[in-house]
DNA sequence: GTGCCCTATGTGAGCGCTAACACTACCCGA
DNA sequence: TCGGGTAGTGTTAGCGCTCACATAGGGCAC
């Protein structure tokens, strides 16, 4: 069907050179003379001659794509840190290809790391914020440049993550800092590293204050869970401060205070981890932890880039990203 | 770096046959004697072979990727659909690689087209909202299998789009529906297709009704807008029904609405569109239109692989997707 | 002038696959 | 008995590129 438009050789044809200065005016090697290398351009932009990537792929072995394994990349953290990635590998001449998966087990990884294999993708950024993902990992074959982005910090894989226990942290002591007696905690699925580091920093900030833990309120990122543990904790009279483990459940815990009532924040204190462009329309305004997702993106892209150039084992093996809190009108001292 | 995986010849010498005969077996093709695929398929599981896109790519002109070229994959819209249209090619056995742009004009979108020819992808489907895309989707290389998503109705290329016109038809009826005057439209970015179809089905709704639509308030996606807008409509008393573009110019409203004491929807009812996850904890719950983003990319996909499989120009070059109406407790009828 | 290195360029092989065709059995009807 | 299909398989030739090497022409030291 597509006319196959014009290869090398047609270039060095027009140019008067062999197919192989152009491959080196292509690959910007150095031993070319100035008005070789501008003729070859010339015949390049006259033919409209374009590389074909499949053939130098085939004989490099590798070709300029990052592959990438994600679960839902509707979630905005997943959402932005793929265009994030995206945007990194493109400054860099790679493309990057989306292998999402439905669930992050075992199987599903291997078969989209599989299938991103298939095509010699130069490097794979791993988005597995999920426990059963990392044995996947473990198994997949060691020659392959691979980073995982917020995945388990207890395995020997390279790691790009937001350092969510610093970021929990911050929010907790924020609202203990307003003057609140202990912080309640909404978390996200289990399951998730995100999870249990924003779980880990919450315990921690109140421990180092001497405050024991009040009961944890498991949620799954949804507002839908935020708005039935809000439903909960906007009966107990005690409770002042809550800490939610994203924006969306944030939005469902407000509904749920709305509901019954109680003023947030003159009664009760939120804030939030993600810094959804929304959270500032919240009602109130939502006070949240905002991660860095570029500059997770650049981290993890530039981990990658050094095992494509250097062989595996070359770079930083983790690398953590801090978070910055955002502080809006969800957070007041409490009532005496 | 990474070693070698077996090739198509090492399979074929353990199996005792030809390479074309694993060839053969790979793509499924009849006239190979049963006995013989099997012990083909077992040699492929024994090595762990793995056949090479490049290589196929190379020989046949095209490789199974799939390109997709769109503009801000952090909006909801533009990721539920490249999601949807990832799991639908991963289906189909292909991938999908993303070329994010940053503006939607001629020479961006050209760059990407030409980042995914360079990989020689099977197809394109380019989301294109905006105005200024559609210039440069005509100047493209016409061999090349093409289908634009949420682009100009008016251009001759393959189209799939959601009805955008007939969902805000619904949305504004479904407020006359409950008894009021007249509804006013905060619309998004003036030059995308999706606001202009917008804003064109609450027109058509209204004066379909006898109704002199009242002026437009322009938005641009964002709650930072609608609520900049919704500062405005708070203080006009005649105001009894809102219809905004998307649901997060919904959140910006409501949460002006409620800062000036009016309250939504005994005093003002408001409908969005887009039905984001969070819409039904919105405060109230919000009315929505919910556009069918699997049918879209479903319906996308499909014609791609039509013109992949039948040649350019086969199959239809156009296909709407109705959204339906979401009625949750943000619409009452006014009070008199 | 001879030998040597350095720069600029060309030549040939081959990456792993598919497409086209060649070949061998074997079966069937005339 | 033989021509001619048909199923199953092998052989060969590239696809467009990069890599390793070969080659040619200077410049420079001796």
């Amino acid at each position: 069907m597509a006319v196959h438009g014009p290869a090398m050789t047609d270039v060095a044809r027009l140019a008067g050179v062999s197919h192989q200065t152009v491959s080196r005016v292509l690959n910007g090697h150095p031993n070319v003379r100035e008005q070789t290398r501008l003729r070859v351009r010339a015949a390049i932009a006259e033919l409209g001659y374009r590389p074909n990537g499949a053939a130098r792929a085939l004989v490099t072995g590798r070709s300029q794509v990052i592959g990438v394994v994600a679960q839902n990349t509707t979630l905005y953290g997943p959402a932005s840190l793929l265009a994030a990635l995206e945007q990194t590998a493109a400054e860099e001449g790679f493309a990057v290809s989306v292998g999402s998966v439905r669930n992050l087990d075992h199987r599903s990884i291997s078969a989209a790391v599989e299938r991103h294999l298939a095509h010699r993708v130069a490097g794979i950024v791993v988005i597995a914020p999920v426990e059963s993902a990392g044995e996947a990992l473990e198994r997949l074959p060691q020659d392959v440049p691979l980073v995982t982005v917020d995945g388990d910090p207890q395995r020997p894989v390279p790691l790009v993550t937001v350092d969510q226990v610093a970021g929990a942290r911050a929010a907790t002591q924020h609202l203990l800092d307003a003057g609140h007696r202990t912080v309640w905690h909404v978390s996200g699925p289990s399951d998730w590293f995100d999870s249990a580091g924003r779980i880990e920093g919450w315990r921690a900030a109140l421990l180092a204050a001497g405050i024991d833990p009040p009961p944890l309120m498991h949620g799954d990122w949804s507002a839908a869970s935020g708005y039935r543990c809000g439903q909960m904790l906007a009966r107990m009279p005690e409770v002042t401060a809550i800490f939610t483990a994203n924006d969306h459940l944030a939005l469902g815990v407000l509904r749920a205070l709305h509901e019954f009532g109680r003023r947030v924040p003159t009664e009760i204190s939120v804030v939030g981890f993600d810094d959804v462009p929304e959270a500032a329309y919240f009602i109130p305004p939502l006070t949240t932890v905002r991660p860095d997702f570029d500059a997770v993106a650049r981290a993890s892209l530039h981990m990658l880039l050094t095992q494509i150039e250097s062989g595996i084992g070359g770079g930083a093996l983790r690398q953590t990203i801090a978070p910055t809190l955002v502080a809006r009108d969800s957070v007041a001292p409490p009532r005496h």
